[in-house]
DNA sequence: CGCGATATTGACAACGCTCAACTCACGTGG
DNA sequence: CCACGTGAGTTGAGCGTTGTCAATATCGCG
């Protein structure tokens, strides 16, 4: 998110900025809270996650280091429409509304980056529409999975693992599933020695196979 | 879009433009083209529809007089993520990229304004995430239809119309569903009263009643 | 050591997809 | 003006995937 900013730059927004560390499972702002601040994530990882009408929730998204969150909100004066969770013990930085509009006045890069990067997340959303709807719970899981596993995927002697603790109920609540579904598909990935998980830890054995499973239906 | 902007402005951009009309079935730009457009419609309705991996269709969103649409993939230089199709006859006004950036640089506040409006799209988006997954068809179509009133309503006699032509087609691949399942559905609100529906029209007739199955399961 | 969070597994039901046949509206051309 | 074809919609039967309900197992933390 900051690189390529100028040293100067750099030193103005750490600056104007506080630090904290978030203890696991601290929830950094809350759905429906006035979206007044901004944060980036130094270390760790945030899930972010929306109540739904039905009483359920979705994970939308995964935080890792160096990515900011709460700035859309933040910018458009709107409420925070997710809660934004610690799952691991975590250190962020973070500004208010006021200081950020003034660190994006003085540093127009911070602008245009910003807006690129909620550009990216738009045309990545309407990728996920599709994938969403009509396709079989194991090919959802398959995606997921690949996407975490670019996203936080640690190499190990095993394969690649996931570097933070994930529950099947997250995972359920990533791919509109239940835990009890994920729960058997998952079993069926290890059995077959695609992934290997335990509880609170999935690694991928066999990205390729994987990835395979991922595309099923393609043309 | 445009509104308050300094007529001074408005001219300018009206100026750098070109106006065309669109015989209803024109595709304006496929999926997969490179983003060298900006587009925004006058008169009509436009739909905007994304190939899936599986070989079927997904429609993102409709576009109404007045809404800027393929400018997010321009902006970041990135193909088209789907193809923009007219669903009547309709008249556009379209800018080249160099234009586009050119009246941003000119007039700041059309920067401020897009990005706005892809903040606020991206938050819809998150939004509706959530509800294409776990809830049934006959909820999201309620939502869906409601939307689309909400949006393209017209009052008539018989409550409101969506006042451009749309498909069972359509509508299932605005749900993720199949047009049997959707034409079932349908069926089954027009025999309660809650909508009228005849090839390609739609009327809601009892908004109240379909803002019930809507929030069906909600606590 | 005990309890709560996490995970597994089985039985069952149902929603909605697939396949299939048929009807209906509308526009086109002979 | 009517025959015909095509696109749109309806309806039925069958079944698979997945959610629901329920019971049990296991890990870790306090």
């Amino acid at each position: 998110m900051f690189a390529g900013l100028s040293s100067e730059a750099l030193e103005a927004v750490v600056g104007a900025g506080s630090v904290r560390k978030l203890a696991s499972g601290t929830r950094v702002f809350a759905q429906g809270d006035p979206g007044v601040s901004g944060h980036s994530l130094l270390e760790g990882r945030v899930k972010i996650v929306q109540a739904r009408a039905d009483g359920g929730q979705s994970v939308l998204r995964f935080i890792g280091p160096g990515e900011m969150y709460g700035t859309v909100a933040a910018l458009m004066n709107q409420p925070f429409p997710a809660d934004a969770i610690a799952v691991v013990d975590s250190v962020e930085i973070w500004w208010t509304l006021p200081t950020l509009r003034q660190l994006m006045r003085q540093h127009p890069d911070i602008g245009l980056r910003s807006t690129a990067a909620a550009g990216q997340r738009l045309l990545d959303l309407q990728g996920r529409i599709g994938e969403l709807t009509g396709e079989r719970v194991e090919t959802r899981i398959a995606r997921t999975l690949l996407r975490l596993m670019e996203k936080a995927g640690r190499r190990t002697s095993e394969g690649v693992e996931i570097d933070f603790p994930i529950t099947r109920q997250d995972l359920a609540e990533m791919t509109g599933s239940t835990l009890h579904t994920v729960s058997r598909t998952l079993a069926g990935l290890d059995h077959r020695g695609v992934t290997g998980s335990t509880r609170r830890r999935i690694v991928v054995r066999d990205p390729r196979a994987l990835a395979q499973l991922a595309e099923q239906g393609a043309d």
